[in-house]
DNA sequence: CGTACGTTTGATCTTTCTCAATAATGGTGG
DNA sequence: CCACCATTATTGAGAAAGATCAAACGTACG
């Protein structure tokens, strides 16, 4: 895909890659660097629905629609790739095979979709965090950003707390909580898991809907 | 696409169009009847993740993958359009037309998924639910299944319940008061909206993320 | 080295859940 | 058509998870 015509940008933490409103002209692939996806109800409170990682494309979601109906931000600073809307869709339309990955791509994250809805609609607290810990855990090891089972959530607890539907505060009990027990390792954004298998059970975390072929090493 | 090699099936209530773990073989269109996609956590609780009207393909959110990761089973008595997948693959990937088409049903639908997670984690009972009913209004306008502003909500409010991250018991206390302050009308599974303008304000419906292109004349 | 941002903690309040019982409804077989 | 049964809806009382408000504490960076 970076075959084609794109342009490299840096990009400072906060800034936005997609408004909500906006006519997608465009689809940035991360390099490096986080995002995420937002929307503001009515009452300014705000959704994050998902995080992206380096090596995901941050605009199929919307190319091919009039408007965007949500926002895309940086997490972190970071690079992105630009590639004109038009040479995406020309080649995803012209070659069958890339059609497809692109296709699953989109099918994949619909999935990652869902399972918030699950997360947030069914999971407690406790849960619910550390469904999110594993989820970004079980990612970044895909694309080998863990070591030693360590690996760094560049999000703020209020960022935590808007991607799982809690407050702030209660985010940061939840963590203690986690930590007191025994979960996880905490040190600024670092986050480790002292059992794998113990945060799972309590998270409830199958990665079947990350529909990964091969499971990722660390997270057997 | 209903040129294609199909079975019309004949679909009674709860039976399940799709379960998690198989391997899709067939994509089935809605012709009549809904259904409904869910997911359910290792203890049981159940999350009700959209809602499907005639008109809808159920799976193209599957069909791609090698795994289902969540169930579609049916709401009420309907009709389906059975297509094998090896023909709706070799269509949308033969012709870039329907190719296009599928992708951006797919993608209106992940913005769905994505209003309904807005919709449960950062909305209070109240708007949640009277979301839920705008949507649902709002869709079936659009297939002319709307009269006089009243329309039928085949859900059991413990279907509602799952839909919305609540208990059966606090959506029962929500609909009668919405109902005790005029906003809705029920009798039975019928709703009727007394006046589109305030539900659709106490809900914070806002249906650019549906992207139909003409709004429906029901609910300008 | 001060200032803004993020984290942590305590006290209190509210929304929603849980448990339990009763009432209404719809479908079924006789 | 009617009586019966299962499912769904409704209501009340009490409990609990998580929110809100308020303040203090850290830490990073300009």
């Amino acid at each position: 895909m970076l075959n084609l015509p794109h342009r490299i940008r840096r990009l400072e933490p906060q800034s936005y890659l997609v408004r909500e409103g906006d006519r997608p002209e465009r689809c940035a692939v991360l390099l490096s660097g986080y995002a995420f996806r937002h929307k503001l109800t009515g009452q300014g409170a705000r959704q994050i629905l998902a995080i992206n990682i380096p090596g995901d494309a941050v605009d199929f979601q919307n190319m091919l629609l009039e408007e965007s109906d949500h926002n895309v931000q940086m997490l972190s600073r970071g690079h992105v790739a630009e590639i004109p809307r038009d040479a995406i869709e020309d080649l995803v339309f012209a070659n069958a095979q890339i059609g497809r990955a692109v296709l699953i791509t989109a099918l994949v994250e619909s999935a990652v979709f869902r399972e918030w809805t699950v997360n947030i609609g069914r999971r407690d607290s406790r849960s619910r965090i550390s469904h999110l810990l594993c989820e970004f855990a079980y990612r970044l090891a895909a694309q080998k950003l863990v070591t030693d089972g360590t690996y760094e959530l560049p999000m703020t607890q209020e960022q935590l707390a808007d991607a799982t539907g809690l407050t702030p505060v209660h985010v940061n009990r939840v963590l203690k909580g986690l930590q007191r027990e025994g979960l996880i390792e905490r040190d600024r954004r670092i986050v480790r898991f002292s059992d794998w298998s113990k945060i799972r059970d309590v998270a409830d975390f199958n990665p079947r809907y990350l529909h990964t072929h091969e499971p990722s090493i660390a997270f057997a």
